[in-house]
RNA sequence: GCCGAGGUGGCGGAAUUGGUAGACGCGCGAGACUUAAAAUCUCGUGGUGGCAGCACCGUAAGGGUUCGAUUCCCUUCCUCGGCACCA
């Protein structure tokens, strides 16, 4: 008898399932719909895979392989997120072309992944780096462009001192970039921005749209991050000025009559303005306020929010109105005030918001109650109430006081009812070589011009000389022989747009090019859109919660506008994979030393074995820690599956055996593996393949006539098919072997991978006999075995007479008998 | 601080319209095979007590509802993830 090993098996059936194109795309039809099954595309590192990335891309092999068997037409493509920072830094830090080292690594990611056996139609590959990919991104831009959802604009970015470029509010993480860690510092530049605020709305109610089937986690950060609040804009008059306004975002606006001071974010306007004496204060507050917007913008994020547990802040020597009383408000500067957010000014409320309470006490400002509860002396009260101290409004609940106010407000021409976000719009220029260039062109007479469409792409120029210049210029502003072009419109000299896009931009489409990736004439067909978009099943990591998945959420929403798609939403169902930890239980890093390799794993236990060990080491969305003899137990089992299937086509004999508890075990098996599948609980599939077998090799299905130990070849065919999205090579080998097929001229009709999904007889799904538990006051005392549907009498009366319970039941008055049919009988005594 | 998820053997985990807690795997123990080891196979494996039949305890802690609670409710503690001056 043979045995199993892997690497003998493996690699053939790599090379017979190419060669006979198994995974090619096949046409959907009314009697096979189509399926689009997607897991997160990987920008290719030098590390290459990750066993992060086998879990991700196992689930969605396992997934495609089911429903394929299940009779849908599945797109299961695979491409590479080769444009931007992460492909970009890697390059620099191994010192090569980062055109030269992408293509290495997405060789080495390929080779890995179809090594894993994964069932990839390969023929829809590319990446985003490829010109002929590129060209459509740019199409696309120029598309939200000429939409006016693109604008530039001189604005204070996230600047990361280490990569040398500008980054997006959500690269920006806790102040640090997200990408190598650095403090990331404020720079004002001139920046290309995606005016996806003015989706917001549609971005955020849309994720509650009954056939979106995400985690509610996921839902929930993208609501918090677009962060909708509503309220009023209230206008306070600058006293000394004709015009001058200072406009104010709150959703108190009940408590406008405890306001003592307005306090502006460094980079408000109006601190602007009294700093060039367009507004005249002493000139002993001017230079304090100097000091300290300088002070203030020197500092990073970071510092920023840590400094600001103690609330800085000094007085412009200028004053306000308040409009609901005419009062004369201190107008002051602090930098817990952010200058993005509802215009950059807040009126400090001390009474009623805990910030504005400390601001007050630390600067001594009045401290005005205007709200009924809790002791103001102590701390802010910052809940609802009725209005005191409040003129006419005195006496006005907090939600009534609102509306009557704001309509007093608006009334007057003082101020509006307003809605704010959280969300800013996307900073999309990067000053950096590695992305796809801006399709424009700035011209002295005409401005910024479009490059023509039929002029795309324009091409990233291969450059010895990459690396970030630190200038706030990209790499490619040196290379004149680039950068000087005629302006397409009036035919004068001008120059390109030097500034790159952020790798988002290409992940932002590229599951729509994958149902058309030879398209020359347009990024994808509407025909190719109909047949296979939406996304059905999309599989990736949850820290992209709010980069990717709501960038994508966004040019879909915009190609909707454009008539280019008829859907709103690009991925129907989301699933978000947990991390996979190290041994140690700590985050695997080169640095820790506790990487684990694919490659080495496939190397000892075969690439079935590593599948269905990251199937199976836990729930799926789950962070779990590795476990290489975890990997072995599942190598054990697939070598009894080896044994056992094997021994079963050499016996002919137990073909014809009909124990009926066995079959009734194999239904009730493809009944669970199938739900389990379906519901995500691959772990648990895999443990009912796993007792199945276990229960056929000890014999203990309750058996007696024959075929104790071994599997009839029904049984054999049935738990091949039911492994083989698990473990595809060992099962395909395994089912040539048991159909006696010639190995030596492999037929595509003949995998195992085209055979249908078993089916299960939910009458045969049950046992026959069921265990019932006789309970005495709710504690077990004794099981039962019986035949299933047995009457409350005839379980009662047995029960009754078992001897376990005679001593529980004597001399007591049994008052109540409480029965489920088929699971328990308990009586309650006195 | 706020929001979300969670807390079950030595470990990863299973079981919830309330009904046998610990499936499956790892580890561990014993045995078989072997000169021996590894591998493999068989049996056992929540804790305490007992030779055993068995009894009691046990799902973070405490309380409640119930014939019966890992599951429902309340309080507290802890872990992980996200957000973090958003006015």
């Amino acid at each position: 008898m043979d045995k199993y090993i892997p690497s003998k098996i493996e690699p053939k059936w790599q090379r017979w399932w190419e060669r006979v194109g198994l995974y090619r795309t096949m046409e959907p039809t009314a009697e096979k719909p189509k399926l689009y099954c997607l897991g997160m595309f990987p920008y290719p590192s030098g590390a290459g895979l990750h066993v992060g990335h086998v879990r991700i891309y196992t689930a969605s092999d396992v997934l495609a392989r089911f429903f394929r068997a299940r009779g849908y037409t599945v797109l299961h493509p695979m491409g590479w997120d080769a444009f931007g920072l992460p492909a970009e830094n890697d390059a620099i830090r191994n010192r090569q072309n980062p055109s030269d080292r992408v293509s290495g690594n997405i060789k080495n990611f390929k080779r890995q992944m179809k090594m894993l056996g994964l069932s990839y139609d390969w023929s829809r590959e590319f990446a985003t780096c490829d010109p002929s990919y590129y060209r459509w991104t740019q199409w696309l831009f120029l598309k939200l462009y000429e939409k006016g959802l693109v604008y530039q604009a001189e604005i204070p970015i996230n600047w990361c001192p280490s990569c040398r470029t500008g980054l997006a509010d959500e690269e920006a993480v806790g102040g640090k970039c997200d990408r190598c860690g650095a403090a990331v510092t404020k720079k004002d530049m001139k920046q290309w921005l995606l005016r996806i605020t003015s989706y917001a709305d549609r971005l955020l109610y849309d994720l509650d749209d009954s056939s979106l089937d995400w985690p509610p986690g996921i839902v929930k950060m993208q609501k918090d991050w677009i962060g909708r609040s509503e309220g009023v804009e209230i206008n306070f008059a600058v006293l000394g000025s004709e015009r001058e306004t200072i406009n104010v975002f709150t959703t108190r606006a009940d408590t406008i009559f405890g306001v003592t001071a307005l306090v502006l974010a460094p980079e408000h306007p109006i601190v602007a303005a009294l700093l060039n004496s367009k507004l005249q204060v002493p000139d002993s507050r001017k230079e304090e306020v100097k000091k300290y917007v300088e002070n203030s913008r020197r500092k990073s994020d970071l510092e920023r929010t840590e400094l600001a547990k103690q609330k800085s802040g000094v007085f412009t020597g200028c004053f306000a109105v308040n409009p609901i009383n005419s009062e004369k408000i201190p107008v002051w500067v602090g930098d817990y005030v952010i200058g993005a957010y509802g215009g950059g000014a807040v009126m400090v409320v001390p009474a009623h918001d805990q910030r504005d309470y400390d601001f007050a006490r630390r600067h001594n400002l009045e401290i005005r109650q205007v709200v009924k509860g809790g002791n103001v002396q102590e701390s802010a009260y910052e809940g609802r109430g009725i209005l005191i101290n409040s003129g006419e409004f005195s006496g006005l609940e907090s939600g009534k006081a609102i509306e009557a106010i704001a309509d007093w407000l608006e009334k007057r021409g003082l101020g509006r009812r307003a809605v704010s976000y959280k969300m800013r719009d996307w900073v999309f220029s990067r000053q950096r070589y590695w992305g796809e260039p801006f399709p424009l062109i700035h011209c002295e007479r005409c401005g910024v011009v479009p490059v023509p469409y039929e002029d795309l792409p324009v091409k990233l120029p291969y450059l010895k000389s990459y690396e970030p210049t630190g200038t706030g210029e990209s790499p490619l502003a040196a290379v004149e022989e680039w950068v000087n072009v005629k302006c397409p419109r009036c035919g004068r000299p001008a120059g390109r747009e030097t500034d790159t896009m952020p790798n988002w931009a290409g992940s932002c489409w590229y599951f729509l090019r994958f149902a058309d990736p030879g398209n020359s004439k347009l990024p994808f067909s509407k025909d190719s859109m109909a047949k296979w978009l939406p996304v059905d099943w999309y599989l990736g990591g949850a820290e992209h919660a709010v980069l990717h998945l709501l960038y994508a959420r966004f040019w879909v929403k915009v190609f909707y506008d454009l008539g280019l798609l008829s859907f709103k939403e690009p991925f129907v169902r989301l699933r978000g994979v947990g991390i996979v930890l190290a041994e140690d239980g700590r985050k695997m890093s080169k640095s820790w030393h506790n990487v684990v390799n694919p490659d080495d794993v496939v190397r000892d236990y075969g690439a079935d074995a590593l599948r269905l060990y990251e199937m199976f080491m836990g729930p799926w969305g789950q962070v779990i820690p590795w476990s290489t003899r975890g990997v072995a137990g599942c190598a054990r089992f697939l070598n009894k599956v080896w044994d056992l299937v094997t021994e079963a086509c050499s016996n002919e004999a137990r073909e014809v055996v009909e124990a009926d508890e066995r079959i009734r075990l194999m239904h009730r098996t493809i009944k669970k593996v199938t739900k389990d599948i379906e519901n995500f609980s691959f772990n648990t599939a895999i443990a009912a393949l796993m007792e199945w077998v276990n229960r056929v090799k000890s014999g203990k299905s309750r058996i007696k006539n024959s075929c104790q130990g071994a599997l009839s070849r029904e049984e054999a065919r049935t738990l091949l098919k039911l492994l083989s999205p698990f473990a595809p090579y060992i099962t395909e080998e395994l089912w040539q072997k048991i159909n006696a097929f010639n190995q030596n001229d492999f037929e595509k009709e003949k995998s195992i991978h085209l055979v249908p999904w078993p089916q299960y007889d939910l009458k045969l799904a049950t046992t026959k006999k069921v265990t019932i538990v006789v309970q005495v006051n709710g504690k077990l005392r004794d099981k039962m075995e019986l035949e299933r549907g047995s009457t409350k009498e005839e379980v009662e009366k047995l029960a009754r007479h078992s001897a376990r319970l005679k001593k529980y039941l004597e001399r007591k008055e049994i008052k109540r008998v409480i029965f489920v049919p088929d699971k328990l009988v308990n009586f309650v005594t006195s």
